[in-house]
RNA sequence: GACCCUUUCAUCUAGUGGCCAAGGAUAUUACGUUUUCAUCGUAAAAACAAAGGUUCAAAUCCUUUAGGGGUCGCCA
């Protein structure tokens, strides 16, 4: 069975580039009917915090994903860890090391100095003298001296480094707490992962954990490491570039189906295929079709996607996703018209909610540059007579109010603009929007007479 | 600085030695549809980082250079 997993440190919020990996591990687990896992990397008590938690949690249950099984804790398993370092120290296989900090600094100016990579000398690794005093030692595991250690990524290819560029490096602290690359390798073993699907930050993190899991005897999965998302300048993505938060996408109006169609597509494509359903994506998802270059973030591209998924979205659940953005209209009989003249106008949650309260909310006033271009002329005749014309025509759909404007045009012999423009910025303020019988059939005979009337009374003052 | 990864239109990408005088999508521009805007449709413009090889044949293989990214913690 594949099991895949989301490891992520709650120091922050759940940035998108996290939830493109995760969204990897959980295809790739979902396409095999395997297990996505998730444990939380919260041995730094001092950096991490219980709403970090939560609002990874809420990030997730947003986009609808979910973990199987519970959640594993690290914070929670210091005495496992424990058992292995104290295995480790018996067997031989990690040892003692008395070398202080400032000890330690001043190797790695030496070796910058010199222009090497900095790397710990192993110089307590036989030791077996008398430790000096006042020294809590750290405890370091034995790697390989020589040789290489290699893996083969599924991204990536064959990696190996030099065993030299492995050092033996710190799986216990001197307060006894374990290090990350320890509990990495014990909890992705324990946990039984097949395929581990990560940043190719990680990529150096590997050998070391390969190193833990020989020394415990433990099986290697399967690596994968995804090449980081960049801005669109190429630049490593900041908090400036706009958005890395997920939730904030929420608050943006975009919905989640859109970010997720999105963020697949970053790093990874099938064919010529851009639009993919959560179901498509489990069924065509594979970790080898995965880039090796990384990408950068493209917010128009998104934006088409949130457009395509308004506009395909069933009126039910847009009007109950509306509701966040100030506009309910979940119990008006006017939904449907409401939303067929608006939803192709927005290329947000927030977009349409605006295009839509454009409508339903008379203008305050107008726009003097509109006004001056649109009230022009016989404009206040036209819609004088437009306004006689509807009291009398009884109409209430679309085609109706359509039908009344057609005659007016037909009869004064003017074009569709002529009557157009001034009603439009009589029923909205504005010059563009929805479609004029569109409008009047949501709006209704009466508000429609009360809006030109007020503008053709601005008009004359 | 050392080591590693990476490089196709502005952007996401297809492409695994001949089907590629490089395809799709977004963005851009034009035209059409539309009362307007948007949607939609049609079209245009737009790339193999550079230089050397290997080969009958290279975007695809090799070398060097350049750009971008990463790592070098008692952080994760």
């Amino acid at each position: 069975m594949i099991r895949t997993r989301f490891a992520p440190s709650p120091t922050g919020y759940l940035h998108i580039g996290g939830l493109r990996t995760s969204l990897f591990s959980w295809l790739w687990a979902k396409k095999n009917q395997g297990e996505f896992l998730l444990r939380i990397e919260d041995t730094d008590l001092a950096r991490n915090s219980e709403e970090a938690v939560e609002a990874i949690l809420k990030a997730f249950d947003w986009v609808g994903m979910s973990y199987d099984g519970e959640a594993i804790f690290q914070s929670k398993r210091f005495d496992l860890y424990k058992k292995y370092i104290d295995q480790l120290l018996e067997e031989g296989k990690a040892y003692k090391c008395y070398m202080t900090k400032e000890e330690l600094d001043q190797l790695r100016e030496e070796q910058k100095a010199k222009g090497e990579r900095t790397r710990y000398d192993g110089r307590y690794r036989d030791f077996t003298g008398t430790p000096p005093e006042g020294v809590e030692p750290v405890v370091r595991i034995k790697a390989p001296q020589e040789g290489k250690i290699s893996f083969v990524d599924g991204i990536k290819g064959e990696f190996s480094v030099d065993a030299s560029e492995v050092d033996d490096f710190i799986i216990a602290r001197s307060d006894g707490t374990p290090t990350y690359n320890f509990v990495v390798a014990i909890d992705d073993a324990l946990m039984g992962l097949t395929d581990v699907i990560r940043g190719d930050d990680h990529l150096y993190n590997t050998p070391k954990q390969i190193v833990v899991y020989e020394a415990l005897g433990f099986s290697v999965p399967n690596f994968y490491h995804v090449a980081m998302i960049n801005n669109e300048q190429g630049r490593k993505l900041s908090k400036r570039d706009g958005a890395t938060d997920v939730m904030e996408y929420k608050a943006l109006g975009y919905l989640p189906e859109a970010l997720l169609n999105f963020l697949v597509r970053l790093g990874w494509s099938h064919g010529d295929q851009e639009i993919f359903s959560v179901e498509e994506m489990i069924e065509l998802f594979d970790p080898k079709d995965i880039n090796k270059s990384s990408s950068n973030y493209n917010l128009d591209k998104l934006l088409w996607l949130n457009a395509h998924y308004i506009k395909n979205k069933p009126h039910d659940d847009l009007a109950e996703l509306l509701v966040d953005f100030g506009v309910d209209i979940r119990d008006s009989d006017k939904r449907d018209l409401i939303l067929n003249a608006t939803k192709e106008r927005g290329k947000t949650l927030v977009e349409l909610a605006s295009q839509i309260n454009l409508i339903l909310n008379a203008p305050s006033e107008y726009n003097a540059k509109n006004a001056k271009k649109a009230f022009k002329g016989d404009a206040v005749e036209i819609l004088g007579e437009f306004v006689e014309m509807l009291k009398g025509a009884n109409a209430s759909t679309k085609e109706e109010y359509h039908a009344v404007i057609e005659s007016i045009v037909a009869k004064r012999e003017i074009g569709f603009g002529k009557i157009g423009q001034p009603l439009r910025v009589s029923l909205l303020g504005s010059m563009t929007g929805s479609g004029l019988d569109e409008i009047m059939a949501i709006l209704g005979t009466e508000e429609t007479i009360r809006r030109v009337e007020k503008a053709i009374e601005f008009i004359n003052a």
